[in-house]
DNA sequence: AATAAAATGATTGATTTTGATTGAAAGTGA
DNA sequence: TCACTTTCAATCAAAATCAATCATTTTATT
């Protein structure tokens, strides 16, 4: 049986089923288990399904909040895919900083370790958080409009009395020479200062942002991990490359 | 049988009998009752159910926004009369501080003057003012599961860099000689600090919180004003207003 | 056909989940 | 109050599942 064939029967059997456990799936499909978590890991990383212990469940798509929507559709699923991604490099019982942004909320789904703590200066992010059951905390702030990023020096300050052993980002600009960039002066202290206080920060931006330059610098490449996708010109990667580790994720 | 199925068939099980006990569940889903147990306390964690000993019962979901038809004069209820009294008594330019919880949420939808400085330690609340373009500010804290509080040290140390004209407390217990009280100590700690800046204070509680008294003590009945619905009985009145100036809301 | 690339299934040691056990805590009834 | 029963959280070993690896088979390219 072709692979693409596998996966629309494993798709067709989950619609049926709502959860099914892999030794199911491979009764089904007459494949081994082996082949049937490589392809339930390249349909989750393709946000089709929800890889849990055992087997895989139905992932049921939300609609989005328009608040934040307005912004194009089109890296959707790259902003997916470098969310799963990004998600998948927190370690059990890790406590991580959660930047507000449109990219960094696509992570929060996958984040299924009861033991982690996160904290975050989102709005959005506090209430998916705590659907998922996860220990929460927020930064003091002024509720910028529309992104719901708590923003300020009261934001600031809150952070410096945290330490987080990973940190994700979301940005606007990236760029060889001037590093990383963001349109709100306010936004890019509390970036700077959550990068500051973490052991290690990644940086979430899909291809668009890469050779764009915003107002407010955040810091120099070096300062952080580039997660990005499959999109981005050979060119382009091999600039990044000489000043930081850049990670791109198939879409 | 994998864990989300267990989890979505003990959810679908508590849905008919409203309460059942570990023992019942086990035999339900063939687990044994360690792995009950864990599950319980997962699906607690996440506000799905309630913990009890010996089992678990369902928790009733929140309200569901009001339309605006709802909100309309001849519908309302206790609650949303309360919280529309309240907001009538804010000025232009005030600043002022909202408590989380159910009523104050209610008041959001008539804070109408875009000069007003709303503070806040409710995640839901934050969403709403956004919404209505009011300015808003955050506390820190740690978010509580389920109702989205703001609580800790950190929430207590931030308020005491804020001063408010007014400030709007929702409150469990109303007690004419134990005074104002709430059941959780960490969110007490949070009112009393929010008192302690504001100018006036109002409690806003509803007639079945009169003469109960909750764990966390929050301050004497004369550090605020209460408004409440006018289902209290004439001997309650009585009671409080030898200690402080009590508003009846016609409902 | 020859070679390279990709997919597969088996194996391994590591991780996660599970069910049984235990002493502590909570509830029950005299 | 006191015994007695039930339920609980913590712990541990067994079972299930996992990711990583590797040899083999299949598919694609030249």
């Amino acid at each position: 049986m072709l692979t693409v064939e596998r996966h629309a029967r494993i798709l067709e059997f989950l619609k049926q089923k709502e959860t099914a456990t892999v030794k199911e799936i491979g009764e089904v499909t007459k494949a081994s288990e082996s082949t049937i978590r490589r392809d339930l890991n390249e349909l989750e990383k393709k946000q089709q399904i929800k890889r849990v212990h055992g087997g895989a469940a139905l992932v049921h798509q939300k609609s989005q909040e328009p608040t934040l929507s307005e912004k194009s559709p089109q890296y959707k699923t790259a902003k997916q895919a470098i969310a799963t991604s990004a998600a998948a490099l927190i370690d059990k019982g890790d406590t991580v900083f959660l930047d507000a942004g449109t990219t960094t909320v696509e992570m929060i789904p996958w984040l299924t370790d009861q033991s982690l703590v996160v904290v975050t200066n989102g709005i959005p992010h506090v209430q998916k958080l705590m659907e998922q059951g996860i220990e929460t905390y927020v930064v003091a702030g002024k509720a910028k409009q529309g992104t719901g990023a708590l923003i300020g020096t009261k934001a600031v300050s809150t952070l410096q009395e945290y330490h987080f052993d990973k940190c994700f980002l979301g940005m606007n600009g990236i760029h060889a020479s001037q590093g990383y960039t963001t349109p709100d002066p306010e936004e890019a202290s509390v970036k700077r200062q959550a990068l500051e206080q973490s052991q290690s920060t990644y940086v979430l931006a899909d291809a668009s942002k890469f050779g764009e330059v915003s107002f407010s610098s955040v810091a120099a490449l070096s300062d952080a991990t580039i997660m990005t996708s499959g999109e981005l010109s050979a060119q382009q990667h091999k600039e990044i490359k000489q000043s930081t580790t850049i990670k791109v994720v198939p879409s």
